[in-house]
DNA sequence: CAAAACCTTTGACATAGATCAAAATCGTTC
DNA sequence: GAACGATTTTGATCTATGTCAAAGGTTTTG
C-alpha cells in the first residue's frame, strides 16, 4: 500500500507487527508520556489530540480503517508527547514497537523509503492544516470536511469534530444549523 | 550539520550544489510553479510564504544563515505549488536541484538518512505552529518569537513579522507598544 | 427502567482581532 | 534633497467566534 516489499521483507516485517484490541475510549497514549507505538488500524478509529492552556481538546488526526499513524513528534524524538492518542470506538490494530520500526529503517531499504513517504505525506497534510487553519473561516472549514471527507462526520461526535475543526461545539451546532 | 557522510559523499554532494545569489525581493519559486529547487542559506534571508483569498500572504517559513529548506510539498510532489519562495534581502544560496536531491536519495544511504531527518524537523515545526496558532492570541504568539527567536524580529519588516504571526499589521503595531 | 452522566442545542452577551481610513515615518530614486 | 512610494502607526468601527448558562436529548449503568 504505500511502499514495495519483496516476499521475504514482508515477512519480516509482519512479524514486527503484533495485534492488539482496544475499547472505545482507551487511551493509547497519555499526556506525558514517550510514545513506543505506531499503529496500522485495520478496524475501527483513533485519533491524537492534545489539550490547551484552557482546558480545550484539540484534536490533530484521525486514523479510520487502513490507516496508520501515531504521536508522530513524541514518536520520532522519543521525548514525552503533548499529544494524546486515544481510540474513539472499538479498534483492532496492528502494533509496531519505536525499536522494530527504526530497527527495520536501519536494514531495509525498502522500508526507508516507506518511512520517507510517511513522512513527506504527514508534512503535507499538517501544511495544509495550517493553510485551512489561516484562511478559512470556521464555516468554510466545516464545508470543507463535508466536501472533502465527509466520513469524518459519520464518524466524530459533534465534540470531537468541532475539535477537529478548532472551533467549539456551540458554534458547530449553530453552523449546521444552516 | 545534518548528517554524517564519508569524504567520498561529501564531495559527491557538493557537485550537486551550485552557488546561487539573489538580490532582496527576488522571487524564487513563484505560485503556480513546479518547485525544482532545495536551498541551504549561505548568507542572507528567505521565506516561504501564501496569498490567502482576501489578497493577504500568509508566511510558514523563514530562513536565516545556514538553514535549508525550500516549498517542501511542491518539491516533494512535483506538482504546482502554492507557496511563493521570496529573499528577503540579498542572499548567498548553494542550490540542488530535484533530480539531483533524488538521485543522491536513491544511491547514498546518509543521504537517504538526512532526508528522513529534514523531514522529521519540518513535521515537528509544523505541528507546533499549529499548536501555537490553536492555543495562543496573537499577544502570545508575538512574545513567544521575542523569547525563542529574537533574531526574526530584527530581520523582518512588521508587515512580513505580522504575516509570519498570522495577525494583521496593524495589530502588531499595537501589540508592539505595550 | 430509573437515574446519572454525557452530549447537543439555544440564547444573551463579551471580546479579540479584522477592517477601513487617514496621518505620520521612512527609504529610494532621480 | 525633493518627491514619490512603501511602511508603520493611530483611531473608529465591525464581526466572527468565544464564553457562560440553562434546557433538552441520548446513552450508559447499576
Amino acid at each position: 500500500m504505500f511502499g514495495e516489499f519483496s516476499e521475504q521483507e514482508l515477512e519480516k516485517i509482519s512479524n514486527c507487527f503484533k495485534p492488539k484490541t482496544v475499547l472505545k475510549n482507551s487511551i493509547l497514549l497519555s499526556e506525558g508520556s514517550i510514545c513506543k507505538e505506531f499503529y496500522f488500524i485495520n478496524k475501527g478509529c483513533i485519533r491524537t489530540y492534545f489539550i490547551d492552556k484552557n482546558g480545550h481538546e484539540k484534536t490533530r488526526y484521525v486514523m479510520l480503517d487502513k490507516h496508520i499513524g501515531t504521536a508522530l513528534t513524541s514518536f520520532v524524538a522519543q521525548r514525552p508527547s503533548i499529544e494524546i492518542v486515544e481510540a474513539i470506538g472499538d479498534t483492532e490494530l496492528l502494533v509496531i514497537n519505536h525499536s522494530d520500526f527504526f530497527s527495520l529503517n536501519k536494514e531495509m531499504d525498502s522500508w526507508k523509503n516507506f518511512y520517507q513517504r510517511i513522512l513527506e505525506m504527514a508534512y503535507s497534510f499538517q501544511n495544509r492544516k495550517i493553510e485551512q487553519l489561516v484562511t478559512l473561516t470556521a464555516k468554510q472549514r466545516y464545508e470543507n470536511v463535508l466536501k472533502e471527507n465527509p466520513i469524518l462526520i459519520q464518524c466524530l461526535s459533534n465534540r470531537v469534530l468541532a475539535s477537529y475543526l478548532d472551533i467549539r461545539e456551540e458554534t458547530l451546532s449553530r453552523l449546521k444549523s444552516k
